[in-house]
DNA sequence: CGGCACGTTGAAGGGCTTCAAGCTCTGTGG
DNA sequence: CCACAGAGCTTGAAGCCCTTCAACGTGCCG
C-alpha cells in the first residue's frame, strides 16, 4: 500500500525536495499501523529499510541483558527512525516500540542513496538530524554523570513538553501521550518508585498535576528552575 | 604549513580515495602541534574547519556549569574531530583537549563538501563514523543508567585497551597514555576517590598494576568478567 | 630540595534503590 | 451491570553504594 507523497514532505529530511523527486520513494513506500505496545523492529534486527513516523509516538529502546530497558529517544510525527543505520547496513542498537497508536511509513534505503547522490541538501539534512541525536545523547551522558535524579526527571519532562506538550488554560501544559512512572524512569535513569515520589512531591508543591498515565505541568518555570538548580 | 597527502589516507574517511582526489585537501591543510593539556578548540566555539588527529591522544570534553567535566570521547591517531558539526556549521557541544602531546591536521570543511558530492563513498564513510559515535553514546547512556561504578570503570579500561593498549610480556597490556584517576573518573561518571579505591582493590586482586599516571592490565579476562557480572 | 599535582585512605552521611505490601483505576467478560 | 483481574501507582522501611570532606602520603620536575 503506497503512501501519499505529501506525507514525505512533512519532515526535516525531504521537505525541500520537489514532489517529482520524491515520487519514486513514495511509490515503493508502505504504510503501517502500530498499536500501543507493538514493536516496529526489535533490537539487533537487520535494517533493510527505514521508517518515518507519520503520526503517534514511538520510542527507541535498548534492553539490557538483565531485562531492564532504557529509552534512547522518543520520536513523534515527522521523525525518521534508524535511517542512519539502514544507510550503512548495520543493525541499530535498540528496538522501536509504539507508546501510542501510530502510523508509520516504511521506506526504501536504496532510493535514499539515490536522493543523496542527486541532491546534496539531503545529505546536509541527514547530517543535521544525526548531529541533533548525537548532541542529545552527549547531553544525557553529562546529565547522568553529574546531576541528581530530580533534576534528570525534570529534564525528561521538559523534553516531553517540547515533543507532545499542548497548552491548556492558565499557562498549564498537558502532555499528550500515555506516560507511566516506569516510562519516565526509563527516560531518566532511575526507578519507578523514585519517579512516583518525585511527582507526588511536585504535585504537593503545585508544580504538576498527576492523573493515571497523564501529566499536566502547571508551572513550567518551576520545572526549569529545578533543572537549573543542578544537583 | 601544508601537510603530506599520505597523512590523509591513514583514516577511515578518506582512505579509499586516490592521492589526486585528496591533493586539494592536503594543500589547504595545516599542521598543528598540541602539548598535553592544550585545547584544540573550546566549548561552543564556531567550527569553520575540522580536525584530524595524526598522532597522540585528544579527548572531547564537556564542562558543566558547575565546573565538572565529562569525557565524551577519546580520539587517537586517524580519528576526525568535530567533522559532523563543522559540515553543518554548528558548534560542537564540547571542547577538545590533548591528553598527550599530539599532532593535528586542520582541514577545510568546504573541500570535504566537494569530496562528498564527487565521491559517494565519502558520505558512506562519514555516516559509518558517526553511527559508531552514536552507538558508543547510546551504550554509555545504558551503562550510566543501569550499571554500578565498578562495572563502568571496567568498561572504560576495556575501551582504553582497544585504543592505546600495547601488549607486554605474559599477556599483560599496558595503556600507552598518561591516565590520572581523575581522567578515568570523567570517563566513567564517578569520582577520583572511587576510582582510586577500585583500582587499589583490583591491584590487590592481581588484576591490574598501577603506577603514577600509568596502568597495566594483567588479566583482561578478569576485567571482562567484572563487566559481564553487570551490576 | 621544595612545591605541586597526583594518589591514598578514613569517616560520615545521604540519596537512591530495593523489597514489600497495599491501594486505585480501567476495561473486560460473565 | 458489576465483579474481578491486572496494570499502574503509592508509601514505608531498610540499607547500601557512593559521594563528600578531610588529611595525609608520594613522586616528579624545576
Amino acid at each position: 500500500m503506497p503512501i501519499d507523497v505529501a506525507m514525505l514532505q512533512n519532515n526535516a529530511l525531504f521537505k525541500p525536495l520537489s514532489v517529482e523527486a520524491l515520487q519514486k520513494l513514495a511509490d515503493t513506500a508502505e504504510a503501517r499501523s502500530l498499536e500501543r505496545g507493538e514493536f516496529l523492529f526489535h533490537q539487533n534486527a537487520e535494517q533493510q529499510s527505514f521508517w518515518l513516523v507519520l503520526k503517534g509516538v514511538v520510542r527507541l529502546v535498548q534492553m539490557t541483558t538483565s531485562g531492564k530497558s532504557i529509552t534512547l529517544h522518543t520520536a513523534i510525527g515527522g521523525e525518521p527512525l534508524a535511517i542512519l543505520f539502514a544507510l550503512i547496513g548495520e543493525p541499530f542498537s535498540g528496538g522501536a516500540e509504539a507508546i501510542e497508536d501510530s502510523e508509520i511509513a516504511v521506506l526504501s534505503t536504496a532510493l535514499v542513496w539515490e536522493l543523496i547522490e542527486a541532491y546534496p541538501v539531503v545529505t546536509l539534512n541527514i547530517l543535521k538530524m544525526v548531529a541533533g541525536r548525537l548532541r542529545e545523547a552527549h547531553n544525557r551522558i553529562r546529565e547522568l554523570s553529574t546531576e541528581d535524579v530530580e533534576c534528570r526527571i525534570a529534564r525528561a519532562v521538559l523534553r516531553l513538553i517540547d515533543k507532545v506538550g499542548t497548552p491548556t488554560k492558565h499557562g498549564a501544559v498537558q502532555l499528550e501521550m500515555r506516560l507511566t512512572r516506569q516510562d519516565l524512569a526509563e527516560m531518566s535513569g532511575t526507578t519507578l518508585e523514585t519517579v512516583s515520589r518525585t511527582l507526588k512531591a511536585w504535585e504537593r508543591m503545585g508544580i504538576v498535576q498527576c492523573h493515571r498515565e497523564k501529566l499536566t505541568v502547571l508551572h513550567i518555570a518551576e520545572v526549569t528552575r529545578i533543572v537549573e538548580a543542578g544537583g
